[in-house]
DNA sequence: TCTGGGGTCCTAGGACCC
DNA sequence: TCTGGGGTCCTAGGACCC
């Protein structure tokens, strides 16, 4: 059996652990440069607040309706995410960290001993109790349908407690027939529209489907996608492996045409790159630079460009991707467009050890040596402290984070103060 | 004025090999 | 009339997730 644990509506629940007068409150999470709503409490949801609306749309609604609004806090949601997993480890020793926000844990041969929907309660009240961030549980043989349980408990929380177990044939088909297509795991908008044209409106319709056809319409994805909710598992925990792409890409406070500014950025977003592939211990082969204007500006004329450079040899050196990733920028850029988003992402990876020596041009020796210090630097004294010149030394970039909450968990300076 | 960021997997088709 | 057969690797694009 697998459960399948989410944290209700995470980010909101995060700032509501430190502010308790926020309960039963509408609060909304803001993205990066709090551009738009990434996070509602149940009542920000029901006060009609859309995923992604734009943040400037509904200040007056924001205003108006008394919603908490908060910039993102990863500081704080990331520490509280390891503190809710590190509680859910304690159930179960296969447990599968799916996101920030979610896990799944396989019981084997649990049921035996165990009453499910008890167990499920007693995990539910174990986080809920350890961290004050409430979760839904939910049970059942297949990956997908734990994902179904879960939507039910989430949706009927007085009638469930928050726990919901398939482990009947007649429950099965129940929250099949309950769930609409689009909002199964696995399928996405695309699928969904086609789905419904064809009068394929539920779960259980779906189930109802050919292999044959699923599979041609679909992929072997779908496929065992309808397999798994036929209740025959597919799906198996996925253990944690290094990444195949690292990426680190930014929306601009506003926008710029100056070629000196867009190229530090890039410059700081590769070397952002290079840190991370240290940090798993790869080199990358290949490195692709994307520029882009801002959409929303219909007035504007628009330009979009990317350029993948294949490497003459793997590295992870920030001086080395940082001028790679310059090249690229240069070939793409143009003068007399407003940018207003770039990114750098580095792929084709080997492990940093296993080095295939090039006959003519190699990843400098030394830089290794020098990256581990800047590293070390910069853990201990704070990050950026060690820049490439190429990397702006004075300005600091700023995120517009109007509303953002104290590091509570994780800066000593910021944690709560009780008074005696 | 203002609209996020970071990932994964699969498939078809082209290039190339013997 | 009639022009083989069987592979691999790579890449772009599409689909999905949180």
């Amino acid at each position: 059996m697998f459960a399948l644990v989410d944290c209700n509506n995470f980010y909101a629940s995060c700032e509501r652990v430190f502010q308790p007068k926020l309960k039963n409150k509408p609060i909304v999470v803001l993205s990066n440069n709090d551009g738009c709503v990434i996070a509602r409490s149940n009542e920000a949801k029901k006060l009609g607040i859309p995923m992604g609306a734009a943040a400037f749309e509904y200040k007056e609604i924001f205003e108006k309706e008394n919603i908490n609004v908060f910039s993102s806090n990863y500081a704080l949601y990331g520490d509280m995410s390891s503190r809710v997993m590190e509680l859910l480890s304690e159930f179960s020793p296969e447990i599968e960290l799916y996101s920030i926000d979610e896990a799944f844990l396989k019981f084997e041969g649990f049921e035996k001993f165990f009453d499910l929907n008890e167990h499920g309660k007693k995990i539910q009240y174990r986080v809920t109790k350890g961290t004050g961030i409430p979760v839904s549980v939910g049970i059942a043989n297949t990956k997908a349908l734990s994902k179904v349980a879960n939507k039910i408990a989430k949706k009927f929380p007085e009638k469930t407690e928050s726990v919901y177990v398939i482990n009947t044939e007649y429950k099965r088909i129940k929250a099949l027939k309950w769930l609409p297509v689009a909002d199964v795991w696995g399928i996405g908008y695309r699928h969904a529209q086609k789905l419904e044209k064809l009068g394929v409106k539920t779960a259980y319709d779906f189930t109802q489907l050919s292999e044959d056809w699923v599979k041609k319409n679909m992929s072997i994805v779908g496929l065992r996608l309808l397999k798994e909710l036929q209740g025959i598992p597919c799906l198996d925990l996925e253990m944690p492996s290094d990444k195949k792409n690292i990426a680190c890409t930014r929306s601009f406070d506003k926008n710029y045409s100056d070629f000196e500014v867009v190229k530090e950025r890039v410059v700081t977003f590769a070397v952002t790159c290079a840190e991370k592939l240290r940090k798993q211990k790869s080199c990358a082969n290949a490195i692709m630079v994307f520029i882009i204007t801002n959409g929303h500006r219909k007035d504007l004329p628009q330009y979009a460009r990317n350029y993948l450079l294949k490497l003459p040899f793997p590295t992870n050196s920030n001086i080395e991707l940082a001028k790679f990733a310059s090249y690229a920028l240069r070939k793409i850029y143009k003068q007399g467009y407003a940018y207003k988003k770039a990114g750098v992402i580095v792929t084709d990876f080997t492990p940093q050890n296993v080095q295939q020596v090039n006959l003519f041009q190699n990843s400098n020796e030394k830089h290794k040596g020098l990256m581990e210090m800047m590293d070390n630097i910069n853990k201990s004294i704070g990050r950026t402290k060690v820049k490439l010149a190429s990397q702006d030394p004075d300005r600091t970039w700023k995120m517009r984070q109007e509303k953002l909450s104290p590091r509570y968990t994780t800066k000593i300076s910021e944690a709560i103060k009780v008074k005696a």
